[in-house]
DNA sequence: GTGGTCTAGACCACG
DNA sequence: GTGGTCTAGACCACT
């Protein structure tokens, strides 16, 4: 299920990308699967259609999901590993960012990797 | 040196505040050093006048500087320690992000960490 | 065999008109034969029956096949010629798209024929 | 200028697009130029701005221009040899098409290029 | 002034 | 039923 944050300044048809997105990575909607229709997603975010079909369409111009006629649309096969990459990518971009703060502070590795470790902790991951 | 990015979806006021932020951190500019005139940066940015000086108001609203009438902006006193805390917090935000994608790859700990090391790697960081 | 593309800007019912030309043109069906039945080819091509009927129906108003009550739907004699005249006349559009291409290129009419030799040559024409 | 055709089939922000990108080839707009802003365009061709904003977001995403914050939309520079390029592909499709037809009219090579000609001469094509 | 997002609601072609 | 396009009009952040 996806969620929507209203008061994000993050748009709302940018959300329902990243959580098709990690639906599809999660397996909830695998190779070929039919996504649901644009109306019934809209009325089940709350949300206007025009703002579905523009998260749907730039997930078809990205390759993501493609389109069949009257039909729907429908997952992309292979896009999971895509999106794997493109992850991959999205984490690299913050690890840079973490890397360009810890430079500004003289950080060095070792501390780095201490207050990374110290988040991961702190949040849980196994 | 700040660097200015017309068309990345940070305002640019805001990337001037990431900057200045950077300075002070690294001790570019230290406690009650003076920052450089609106009008300087602007030209030397090649920005709007209003751009700088909507990013030095909220330096001075968040404390970090302040103005002394007819003269410039100054660097507060501290504001170098606020910044490492605060900077600490920017870095944790990223972590959390990363955490999150993480776990829409069901990725464990051990497999960020890797991810993490390559990126260090990759950036050269000692 | 006619060659279905759910995902194409072309409506499936023209995909089919096109298909079905082409098996005219070339002789696969020949003057007063008998098309397959809209069920038969609804099921080979794994597309909706209406479909199907769409298609039959638009050819048998262009007067390119004509319906026996009951039997079915047969090719109308010298509908052959009247389809190599509009072929040709289908050839002359994508031409005169060729030429609005090379004006807005600022192409000569040797540059022109140039390209186009060398797409023949690419696709195997002798 | 561009000219939209309200009772084409063509989408009208398809037609913006390839409009400007006419003009952009033919160096009306050259690298880094300015393009009308939105609501200008809109005004100007008679159309809901919401219509140009699309067809200055596929632009975008496809690379041709790009945006400055608060300023407008300006030409990428090298976007001319991109769709260059791109109308060059363009032209092969059409040229395939013309190809698939000739075949299935069981014409030779020699018999397509006399017709090609003689619409070069018809359209009048030095 | 610039573009960006969103809603509401309409109309269309297609299957 | 499906998605695609378009308009009208609103509100927002940024320069």
């Amino acid at each position: 299920m996806i969620r929507i944050n209203e008061s994000s300044p993050v748009p709302i048809y940018q959300q329902i990308i990243e959580g098709m997105q990690r639906e599809i990575l999660s397996g909830v909607f695998a190779a070929d699967d039919r996504l649901p229709s644009i109306r019934d997603l809209a009325i089940s975010l709350k949300v206007n259609p025009n703002t579905i079909a523009r998260a749907y369409q730039e997930m078809a111009n990205a390759g993501t999901i493609y389109f069949k006629r009257g039909q729907g649309a429908y997952v992309t096969p292979k896009s999971a590993d895509d999106l794997l990459e493109q992850a991959r990518a999205e984490m690299a971009k913050h690890i840079i960012e973490i890397i360009a703060i810890a430079r500004s502070m003289n950080l060095d590795r070792q501390q780095v990797r201490r207050i990374f470790d110290a988040v991961l902790d702190q949040q849980e991951v196994k």
